[in-house]
RNA sequence: GGCGGGGUCGCCAAGUGGUAAGGCAGGGCUCUGCAAAAGCCCCAUCGUCGGUUCGAUUCCGACCCUCGCCUCCA
């Protein structure tokens, strides 16, 4: 199986490059360790579909390195201070920290309800600012940071330009030709330079009480600081992996980049991130998200539309990373028919293998799944190589032609794609008293051959929510 | 205006210089008392126009359409 490695696309060099851990010879648990950074959600609202895209993909990384043998540190940062934050607080006159503990707990809750592993470290922006001080003030001894007449600090590019370094490693900038100096130079006069960015913002009134004593008077963090500051208080200054959705590239990661590399802590020749990875945004019925059209949905709307979390994720996991996904209300139909052919198979499997262990044969599902995996995370190819497999195993199935220790084998293969693809076993429901007394009395009038009383009964099942199926060991209720 | 993605079956979505995976939906058949599940079979010439080539959906050029970033944003 190691006979191919992972092949992932770098922001940074535009190509799909083989994956190799920045420091292989560091391990846990016999586990060479990979640090991954993924920017996590402003904990202001709930969050939508298209938002969870990005996090369901990072759930797809880190659960294949693992799959691959990498001991995964997956750190996912939430912002707990920021503007539209500060403006809700002052709204709802709670305080910051009730008022983000709340959506952070809903955020935790939706992930896992789309099967996502809970990262392995989400720190908050608020808890760091003793790091985010201790940079800002780094950049500032390198000459890099500036204060400006209003008491923010600024990041200078062009200082940061002045000694060496490049400023655009992830999109090519052209100053001149962007609109950037239209727009912002009104209100952002204080900065030297249009593109400059704020590293630390002093207090304003608005800010209320929501500030944090620095060496530059009260304020608060700028946005960009606070990911290079946790990122590499808790991944070290150079790391692997940092995901993010494509909008991020710039300004954000480009920033990121700017200070964490102008913090000069890597050792020489490393960089800040080695393999920068952008998951492209999603489209909801062909169009934008937006309230306006009715086609914003957050992950509790679906629920609320009847539709699990694991439908969700079967749908958002059906398009490769870098495409831009339509998502569509038939398309988690879709999902829901996909999800129920599998489950179908899985459970003839589970049945005939009864309690038989596995052969030791290697699986042509497991090759072809991570053939597929291997290319750039071509999830669409894994998805036909686990059909392809459904096709064959129900053939089989269908001949009788599985021994318990081949169905054994099978099902085994099944739960090893199953680690990556996160689906689990489909939540089974008791089938309530009742349901079953209307199902024994069809089975009795089947026998006694009235099949009037028989049909009329399933109607009755199918009215309430239940589906008979006759199989050669007896009736099976299944939930419509 | 600059930069970067896309346009493949009714819908979603892979892919390749030699006549196009998979899922959903649809049609037919088998099985079934009826169903369901399952199986079998059928269902596209790849935005337009040129070029390169023995051969292009796949390479090049032009054009049309569409999406994103350049400002808070997954």
């Amino acid at each position: 199986m190691d006979a191919t490695r992972l092949q992932l696309f770098n922001t940074l060099t535009r190509r799909v490059e083989p994956f190799e851990p920045l420091f292989p010879d560091q391990t846990k648990d016999g586990r060479p360790v990979v640090g991954m950074y993924c920017c996590g959600p402003t904990v202001y609202d709930f969050g939508h579909i298209g938002n969870f895209r990005t996090f369901v993909f990072a759930d797809l990384v880190r659960r294949y390195l693992e799959f691959r043998g990498y001991a995964v540190n997956h750190v996912m940062n939430i912002t707990d201070v920021e503007d539209k934050i500060i403006r809700r607080v002052q709204e709802t006159g709670q305080s910051l920290r009730e008022f983000t503990g709340h959506y952070e707990r809903e955020f935790i809750r939706d992930l896992q309800t789309l099967l996502c592993r809970v990262p392995t470290q989400t720190p908050r922006a608020t808890e760091h600012i003793a790091d985010i001080i201790a940079l800002i003030q780094r950049l500032e001894s390198r000459g890099l940071a500036y204060r400006a007449p209003d008491g923010s600090v600024y990041f200078s590019i062009q200082k940061y330009q002045g000694c060496g370094c490049r400023y655009g490693q992830l999109v090519n900038l052209n100053f001149d030709a962007m609109r950037v100096g239209e727009r912002v130079a009104e209100d952002e006069y204080d900065k030297e330079s249009v593109a400059d960015f704020a590293l630390w913002k002093a207090r304003v009134p608005e800010d209320g009480e929501i500030f944090w004593e620095s060496p530059w008077g009260p304020g608060r963090p700028g946005w960009h600081i606070e990911c290079s500051a946790m990122s590499m208080a808790l991944l070290g200054p150079s790391f692997d992996l940092h995901l993010g959705g494509e909008d991020l590239v710039f300004p954000h990661h480009e920033d990121e980049i700017a200070q964490s590399e102008g913090a000069g802590l890597q050792a020489p020749g490393r960089p800040f991130v080695k393999h920068w990875v952008h998951a492209s945004h999603l489209l909801v019925e062909g169009k934008k998200m937006s309230k306006s059209l009715g086609n914003f949905f957050t992950v509790r709307d679906l629920l609320a539309k009847g539709y699990t979390g694991r439908e969700i994720r079967q749908l958002l996991l059906s398009a490769h990373y870098r495409e831009t996904f339509n998502f569509t209300m038939d398309g988690l139909d879709g999902a829901r028919t996909a999800l129920a052919r599998i489950d179908e198979c899985v459970a003839k499997l589970t049945e005939v293998a009864g309690g038989a262990a596995p052969g030791p044969e290697s699986s042509s599902l497991v090759r072809a799944f991570v053939t597929a995996l291997d290319d750039d995370l071509n999830v669409s190819r894994a998805w036909a190589a686990v059909f392809d497999w459904v096709r064959e195993t129900n053939r089989a199935l269908a001949g009788q032609q599985l021994s318990p220790v081949q169905a054994a084998t099978a099902l085994a293969a099944w739960q090893q794609v199953d680690q990556v693809l996160g689906l689990g076993a489909k939540s089974t429901s008791d089938v309530p008293a009742e349901i079953v007394a209307l199902a024994e009395e069809r089975a009795a009038a089947k026998k006694a051959r009235d099949f009037a009383r028989a049909d009329a009964l399933r109607k009755e099942l199918k009215d309430r929510g239940w589906v008979v199926e006759d199989t050669p060991k007896g009736p099976k209720l299944k939930p419509a």
